[in-house]
DNA sequence: CGGCGGCTTGATCCCTTTCAACTGTTGTGG
DNA sequence: CCACAACAGTTGAAAGGGATCAAGCCGCCG
C-alpha cells in the first residue's frame, strides 16, 4: 500500500491505520472480474500491479469499455453514487489490487479527514480522464485516436513510475478498438501508419515509442496533461 | 438551495448551516463563463435554474463539450484533483447557480460529514454520466446518438422535476453536434429522420417527444438508467 | 506438427463529412 | 412597419474515411 498514491499526504500513523484496514491485497488473473455492473458495492480498489478495464454491457451483448486503470489509480468509485456499480471491471493481465472496504472506509474517513479528501481527489482525476476520453472520441480520425491514446497511456505509465518509452501493452487490439470506438481492422491500419511514419515500433504486444514528438503531432497536438501536474 | 438535491440526507440544522455558507445565488446570462480551464478553483456549483456546458479547448481553437449540467446537478468537481479546473463552463441560457466556496467547504464538511459524502455522491454520478457519454460515442450511428441523447436528456429533466415530454432545449445544434461528435448537418438530418418516423416533433428549440418507446428503440435500446434509480 | 486465436492486409460498400445553396427566424434601423 | 442583415438551421450533391466482408499471416500451445 505504501507505494500507492492514496496515502500521500497522510501522517505516518494514519498510513499504518489505513494499512491495517486494507482487507486484502488480492492477486487476480486475466479476465477475472472484480465486480459486475449492478452489484452492490463492497469496496473501492487501488491498482498495485497490472491493469484493469471498466465496461458497460448492453442487453444485446454489445459492450463498451469506458475506463482503463493502471498502477497507482483507483477504481470502483462509480458505485459511490448509490452503492450500485454501474460498470463491470475485469483484469486485463495478472494483477494485484488493494480492496478498501466501504464499511470501514466510512468510519475511518471521519477519523482521517485527509483520507476522504484523497479519495475525492482520485475520483476527480478519474472524472477528468473520462472527460479526456470524450474529447478523444469526439470528431477525431482513427490515426489521431490511436496516437493520442498511446501518448496518454505512456504519460500515465510515467506517472505511475513505469517505463513509458518501451513497454508491453496488456490491452488486446479487440479491447483497444472497442475503447476507441473503432473497428479492430481500423486500429490495425492506424498502427501500420504510425509504424511507417517511424514514431513507433510494435509487435504483438510490445510497444516502443521512437519519436514522442512526432507521435504527439499525429495525435493532433492537444495534450495539456503536463501543464499543471496533478498534486498528490 | 433547499430545493436542490445536495441537502438531501442532511438534518434541518445542517441545511441551515449550509444555507448560511452559500456565498451567493448568482444569476448568469447566456454564454457567461463560470470559470475557465486552468483557473484555480474557487468553488463548486449547484445548478438551480437553466443549464451549463463544460468543455475543453485545444490550442488550435477546436473545442469539445464534455458535459451538460441541468438543475439539481453539481459541476466544477473536475478541479478537486489539484485545485485547477480542467474544463471551462459556460451558461447555455439565463441561469441561476449556487456557489459553494471551497475554503468554507473544507471546514464545514468536517462538521457535517454527510455533506462531504453527498458531494462525493454527486461526483460519482457525474463520473457515471461521463462513462455513459463514452458509451454514447463509441460505435453508434448518428441517429442512435441523437435518439439516445434525447432519451437521457428527458430522463435527466424528469429527475430534476422538469417537464420531460415537451420542453425547450437550450442547446444549439452547434453545441449538440459538438457534444455528440458529429457534424451539424448530420445532426439536422438525424432530427429529420426522427421527425419522419413520428417519435418527435421539433421546431427551432421546442422539442416534443411523441413516442418515447419508439425513440428508445431507435436509440439502439440500451438504457438501464431506471433499473436502480439514484438515491439521494 | 497442426490448429487455433489474435492480428494484418486487401477490396468494396456505405455512412458521415464536406462544400454549397437555400430557408426561415430574429432583430435592428431607417 | 417594412427592409435588410445576420444568424441558425435545413437540404442537396459529391467525396472521403471507416466499416464490413473475406483472406491470409504468424506466433503460441497443445
Amino acid at each position: 500500500m505504501r507505494e500507492l498514491c492514496l496515502p500521500a499526504g497522510l501522517r505516518p500513523d494514519e498510513v499504518s491505520e489505513l494499512d491495517r484496514m486494507i482487507q486484502k491485497k488480492q492477486q487476480v488473473k486475466v479476465d477475472q472480474y472484480l465486480f459486475h455492473e449492478g452489484d452492490i458495492a463492497q469496496a473501492i480498489y487501488a491498482v498495485r500491479v497490472g491493469s484493469f478495464k471498466s465496461f458497460r454491457l448492453r442487453e444485446d451483448g454489445v459492450w463498451q469499455i469506458v475506463g482503463i486503470h493502471l498502477p497507482g489509480e483507483l477504481f470502483g468509485m462509480d458505485a459511490l453514487a448509490d452503492q450500485h456499480h454501474r460498470v463491470s471491471v475485469q483484469a486485463m493481465e495478472t494483477s494485484n489490487v488493494c480492496a478498501l472496504p466501504l464499511a470501514e472506509l466510512a468510519s475511518l474517513s471521519i477519523r482521517i479527514p485527509t483520507l476522504g479528501r484523497q479519495i475525492m481527489r482520485m475520483t476527480s482525476r478519474e472524472l477528468n480522464t473520462s472527460y479526456e476520453n470524450h474529447e478523444l472520441l469526439g470528431r477525431r480520425s482513427a490515426q489521431e485516436r490511436v496516437a493520442l491514446f498511446l501518448c496518454r497511456y505512456a504519460d500515465r505509465r510515467r506517472n505511475s513510475g513505469l517505463k513509458a518509452d518501451s513497454f508491453d501493452m496488456a490491452i488486446s487490439r479487440q479491447d483497444l478498438s472497442n475503447y476507441l470506438g473503432l473497428q479492430l481492422e481500423t486500429v490495425s491500419r492506424a498502427f501500420r501508419q504510425l509504424k511507417d511514419s517511424g514514431c513507433i515500433t510494435a509487435s504483438r504486444s510490445l510497444l516502443e515509442i521512437k519519436d514522442i514528438n512526432k507521435l504527439r503531432e499525429l495525435a493532433g497536438f492537444c495534450d495539456k496533461t503536463t501543464d499543471y501536474a496533478y498534486q498528490q
